[in-house]
Formats: structure tokens, sequence, C-alpha cells
DNA sequence: TATTGTTATACTCTATAACTATA
DNA sequence: TATAGTTATAGAGTATAACAATA
């Protein structure tokens, strides 16, 4: 059945990607949970390390130690919060601003060279059907953690 | 462009896979770590700690680690290798076979789940353009890795 | 009272290195 | 001499709980 083959593939290519993602961000000194901090701040410029816990779902204690590990190599630093004593700003350092202006070409570099070989009628189909695939995971799981609920409290 | 679409289909996709997956594996008492070790066994029948190693891609001393866990919670046992009395092989218990039978079954299901709605020929199409991408990445891959080797070691 | 970030502590996964028992 | 598995140790990520400073 081509259902489990394309879902088959989708886990292969899940393990690739991050087996390679892994391995050019050890090269460079980071790591997966850094480099989404990073990313985080990449789009959304300086904010607080309760925003940054809420944005990468982890607990504060441990946005503590990823801005620790990233100040000590250079990658952001702690600013004081203007107007909020108790609060501080993560910043992106010119070493990580520029690291993620790279790391942002090479993912838009990935995306092409992916595709390259499938004729353009190809390309569009898969999209669609990969958006609409996405689609029903979530609605999937949604439904499965909502009947978990259920079981578990069944008020 | 399409092929920046897809890659980051591809990307939301494996997040959700693997934070659901993540989720139901603790409500069984499994990590992703332990369920590998488990599968290579349910595939492969008992086998010795240093081809589980092998078979998972760490070092044997963390099969020592996964298998004590494994045994803690009664998924896997070690029994004496017949021949070689240096070595163990681990075995599943019923209670590990019976619930990789369960996930696979429910792999199975989630494969013809996620594409529901769609047409035959679009489930074809998408299947072998994932195919044609599983490819190119493990090809780009490959490169890459010889890239970097040969700026390591210019010898 | 609630929120921000930290110290204290624990668990899991990962690795290298040194060691024992056996091939 | 090489292999199988373990003990010892370390680093990274995750979590909860308790606490100080501030809102």
């Amino acid at each position: 059945m081509s259902g489990t083959q394309i879902l088959d593939s989708l886990l292969a290519l899940s393990q690739v990607l991050e087996a390679d993602q892994a391995r050019e961000l050890e090269r460079r000194g980071l790591t997966q949970p850094r480099t989404h901090l990073l990313w985080v701040l990449y789009q959304g410029g300086p904010v607080t390390q309760a925003h940054l816990a809420e944005a990468i779902g982890v607990t504060p204690r441990n946005v503590t130690t990823l801005v620790d590990a990233l100040e000590a190599t250079g990658f952001a630093r702690r600013e004081a919060h203007p107007t909020d004593r108790r609060a501080v700003l993560v910043h992106l350092t010119e070493r990580g601003l520029s690291i993620m202006e790279t790391m942002d070409a090479e993912h838009d570099a990935l995306g092409s060279d992916l595709v390259a070989g499938l004729d353009d009628e190809t390309v569009r189909v898969t999209a669609d059907a990969l958006q609409h695939v996405l689609t029903t995971l979530q609605r999937l799981v949604a439904e499965h953690a909502a009947r978990q609920d259920e079981q578990a409290e069944p008020s």
C-alpha cells in the first residue's frame, strides 16, 4: 500500500535530515536545542527568557542553561531589560546573527536541490499532497490526545 | 518556490511525528532509543549487545544502559550465549513482543490514515517523488561529507 | 500575589577510556 | 591479540521544586 510507503519515506527523510543537521551543527559548535533558540532570536528579535521558554517548549530552567552555553560560546548575550528589572533580554551577537544568516541560506538551497530532477507538475502535486498529509496528521494527533485525556480523567 | 515548501512540510511533519511518538512512548513507559532497540530485536530475533550497538548506532557502553533499563521495566531480558561465554543474547519478553506488535499495527494504520482523502494517482505520484527526494538527499549528504573530509585532511 | 530567573537535584542519552573475562 | 560487556567519568538535554528579586 502506498500510504505506508509515504510514511516510511517520511520517516527515513526525517532521520537523514536530522543526522546531517546534527553533524553540521557539531562542526560549528552548536546543538539542535541551542540552534532552535538562536532561530527564535533571529526571527523575533531580542526577547526575554520566559518568552524563549514558551517559544521552544522547554521550562525556564532549561533556558537558563541554553543561554549560559550560548553566551559562553559567543552566539548570544544577555542584556538588562529596559523596564522590568526581573527580566533579561537575550540578543544575538554578531557571530550568532552571521551563522543564522548562513543557515537560512543553506536551508533555501537545500529546498531547491532536493527537487532537482523532478518536473514542475510533480513538485506542485507533491507539495500540495504533503500539505494535506501534514494537516491530516495534526488532526489525528489532536483527536488522539483528546481521547487520551478523556480516558485519563473521565470527569 | 515549491522546493522550499516541500522541505518545510517535511520538517514540520518530522516534528509532529516525533512529538506524537514521544508522547505515546512515555505513556507506555518507553523512550525512543529503547524502542529502537526493541524494534531491532523484533525484526532480527535475539542478538548480542555488540550487534545491537552496531544496529542502532551507539557505543556498546550505551547498550548496557539501555538493556538495563529494558530489563528493569520488563520489555527485554538477557540470556547466556550458548557458545560464547563472553556474550549475552538479548531477548524480547512477552511484554516486549506484545508492545512491538501493537506499535507495528499502529504504524500501518497511520500510513493508511495519513493519505485518506487523497486520490490514488496523487498518492502514487507523491510516493514516487518522496522516494526520489530521499535518494537525492542521501546523495547530497554523502557528497557533503566527502567534501568535509577532504578539507579536514588534505593529504 | 504573580512573574522572572536562578540554585539544587535527578533522569535519560550520549561519548571515551580503562578493565575483566573469554575467544 | 582481539572481542564482549562492564565500571568510571563526563557532557548535553530535559524535568520538578524551592527560592530571591521584582512587578
